[in-house]
This record gives C-alpha cells, structure tokens and sequence, in this order.
DNA sequence: CTAACAGTTCAATATTCCCGAACTATTAAA
DNA sequence: TTTAATAGTTCGGGAATATTGAACTGTTAG
C-alpha cells in the first residue's frame, strides 16, 4: 500500500524547487493542478501519450519538492496543490512560473 | 576565438530557464552577477573547487537561457546580467529566486 | 618571442531520466 | 465470493545529461 511522504516546506532547497518545476510536463501538472481543487495522478496528466510510470515519478518529485500534497481515496490518489505552503516558503515564486506559463 | 550567441528572450522557454536556475552552483553566480555589475567567468564562481570548464559550461547554459550576457575584454570575458530583458520576459521569476537564494 | 593567463572544446566517465514490465491494492461485476 | 478491471507504484536497463581532466585558442605581460 503507497504511503506517501511530504517534506516540510523548510526542508525544500530552492534548487530543488526550480528542477521540480524545469519541466514543460511537470508544469503542465502544475498547471492544472492551480487551475483545478484535486485531480488524480491520470487526471494530473498534461497529455495521454505520457507513460504512467513517467507520470508517477514525475508526481513523486513535485511531492518531494513540496509541490504537491496526495493521499490516498479508495483507488485512486488525490493530489492537491501545497499552495499557501509553497507561497509562505517561496515568496511570489509559482506565480511568477504559473503566469508565465503558457503550457 | 570564442564569440557567444545570446538567444532573443522571446525565444527563451520557461522551462529551460527554471532549468538554468535550478543548480546551487547556477544560483550562486547569478546571485553574484545581481550584486555586482560585471563579473569575469572565474569572478562569477560561487567558490574555487568547481573546475573551469564546469564553470565554463554553467556559464554557457546560463547563457542560453538568456540570463547573462558575455563579451569579450583582452583576455577575460565580461559577464552581466540581462536583468531587464529577462524581467519583461519572465516578471518577477528573478525577483522570487533571487529573494529566495540564500547561497 | 616566450610564458602565463582566461577561457573553450573534446571525450570519457558518472549521473540522472525515461519507460516497459511486473507488481500491489482496491473495487466493480458475475 | 472469486474474477477481472482499475489506479497507481517499483524496478531495471538503455537513453540522455552532466562533470571534469586534458588539450587547445587567443590575448597580453615580460
């Protein structure tokens, strides 16, 4: 059974930030996510040519980033973005990143 | 004799960017270059164990993300940051990372 | 000239990433 | 109940990237 584990915010280097979101996938993501309460891990999906074990390493690191927030609801894992979190810690950082991402 | 290409900034993606921002190393000198105005390659170095042609390589990514601009003065080349450029492109991404970098 | 300097390029090694295959867990259907 | 389908994770090996020592280019100081 997947249990997952969330860093605290305080524990996110910035680089480790920027790489989780240095991706047009994971922006995509990301993207959705801000744009939509809780989704899925297919759901989060930019595209459906995206292979899912790419897909789940891909919600793995923007987990271990802080990014992302997901537990589990019957079979599925709903993720939700670590908004408030991520903006206490970064400062202005994701929405400079989601208002310039055109993905 | 070395002449550097600097993209137009609308030609620049966002995750490529976000990529050349997401290394400590990458950090350290931008975090440099936004403190002084020009810096030669070996000035720009966040510390003096990382090998020059790593630096070198830093240096050029960084600069193909349009970041920093480099020409050449005798013999060393002068580095700046294409902070106005890169603030019309991406508002407030350099303002965020550059708050948020405590390298 | 010659030597030293500032940095680039190349190529080999080391690291990271991607994705198919096999797996776990949960629920719907028969 | 089984059985099958769904939703996702994990693992491993090949592909792609990154790092860095060695050799090189171009520039200037002596």
């Amino acid at each position: 059974m997947p249990r997952f584990t969330h860093p605290r915010l305080d524990d996110v280097p910035l680089d480790l930030a920027l790489h989780a979101l240095a991706d047009p996938n994971r922006l995509g993501m990301i993207a959705r996510l801000a744009a939509t309460q809780q989704l899925s891990c297919t759901g989060a999906a930019p595209c459906d040519s995206i292979p899912k074990s790419t897909l789940s390493n891909h919600l793995k690191l923007l987990r271990a980033a802080g990014l992302i927030e997901t537990k589990q609801a019957g079979r599925e894992m709903i993720n939700t973005l670590r908004r408030a979190e991520f903006d206490q810690r970064f400062p202005g950082l994701l929405d400079a990143v989601l208002a310039n991402n055109l993905y």
